[in-house]
DNA sequence: CCAAAAGTGTTAGCACTACACCCATGG
DNA sequence: CCATGGGTGTAGTGCTAACACTTTTGG
């Protein structure tokens, strides 16, 4: 990478949440850092700098494509500007990974967007170096100030998912509305009544009965449903609700 | 200002808004572009290059009290970053203009912030070059990107002010509820109920009569209120409700 | 037939909407 | 006494929350 062609001070990185397993999860690259001779293995965000002909949105899209193998069309949101004069150094041996890069400055104000991929989508065999996703409740410690930008990203998210029907993208095509409302209680870390949630679920035009149900399953058979995004930006209106 | 101390590659703009007159305003300044022979007269917003040693949220403060003479505390809130490869250039003008400004790259990324104050409060003696508020809907071109800025504000603005206790921040220390109502009135261009909205009001425990009425006025004088910071970070809560 | 999750209705309280008149003050 | 904006109540409607049992399938 010729460093004219990059700008050194600026650069993105990629909170990628996915859902797998009953749990949420966030898409993290691993990293050996080799620090007064001892090996430390350190997780980060997928993230780089920004290129001179290219918008932070195409950054991020970059990030996702080259470090996450992650194609198509995924959701993606500019989440916050990370500009903490120190952020690089709050480590002593992020720090002095971070010199060995060779990007040559040590001013790097970084834009955070969050993503929200479906992970049976992606195919694992493209992740690029060694990324896994890790569960974000047991995430302990990040390189950098990328914690903080986590911490923030999930905050964000659970705001978002209550204004906008946005959860459906962690969810395959077609999902049961337990496996729905099992997503929103553990992302919300709340719990909600069955039938009160089914009842705001059908007021919800675009949400659609697929007519498909479950198969193989050892009890009575769910049906999927799937979201109808056309049917939603049409519907969609702006509430006029100042409640706080 | 000594080059090595800016980071070339990124800038802060801000959006300051304030109320006068039955309408919201926006702080602009003034410059004039010698331009093939012509002097053309130019808006823009307060804006300026980010210090080495200095966070975004550092350059915002600074904005508002050099270019603004806002020293005390106000709301500030950032945006979003503006990041078009072509956002300087988008007329011939304003490309030459930056490029004689001598700062010495054409490749600005911007962290939009907007603001909001009690126009009442500021000294307008300390403004800086020419800046003068406008009203906001009259504003109808400004330099580089800005008008897109001050869009995405007035979007932002609106959608904050449906969920936060924000537009107090706009008004004197004491104020009428139909003062009140008339600022959602005009930023929301719509209308409400008085007797309604007085109801919604009275559910807010931070709102609270002060005691002092109106005085000179040649009607009924109305009761002063008073916004409450600290009951309202005591009783705020977050809402459950996915709406939409 | 057992285990497991799917699916379904009612009631009570609260919030939102729409709507019209009297009150206090200055001039 | 007039003009101006301040201030108040009620009824209907819709959303929210709490709560338990029957159904369908695989094993």
């Amino acid at each position: 990478m010729s460093s004219s062609n990059i700008l050194k001070n600026i650069s993105v990185d990629c909170v990628v949440f996915g859902y797998e397993r009953n749990a949420l999860r966030v898409l993290l690259r691993q990293e050996f850092i080799n620090y007064r001779g001892r090996i430390y293995e350190e997780w980060k965000l997928p993230g780089n700098h920004v290129l001179r002909e290219e918008t932070t949105d195409e950054t991020a899209v970059r990030i996702l494509r080259e470090q996450s193998g992650i194609a198509e069309d995924v959701y993606l949101k500019q989440l916050s500007v990370f500009s903490d004069v120190n952020r690089l150094k709050l480590r002593d041996r992020d720090y002095k990974w971070k010199k060995e890069q060779g990007v040559g400055d040590n001013r790097v104000v970084t834009v955070a967007y969050y993503s929200l991929v479906n992970i049976s989508d992606i195919d694992a065999s493209h992740l690029y170096n060694v990324a896994r996703w890790h569960k974000v409740s047991e995430v302990k410690e990040l390189i950098y100030d990328h914690k903080d930008i986590l911490d923030t990203a999930l905050m964000q998210l659970r705001e978002d998912l209550l204004n906008k029907p946005i959860l459906f993208e962690l969810l395959p095509e077609l999902f049961t509305l337990t496996e729905l409302q099992t997503l929103y209680e553990i992302i919300l870390d709340t719990s909600f009544d069955k039938r009160n949630f089914r009842r705001k679920i059908s007021n919800m035009k675009y949400l659609i009965p697929s007519g498909k149900r479950q198969e193989n399953v050892s009890h009575k058979p769910a049906m999927l449903y799937l979201f109808d995004r056309k049917i939603y930006e049409k519907t969609k209106q702006d509430r006029f609700d100042f409640s706080v």
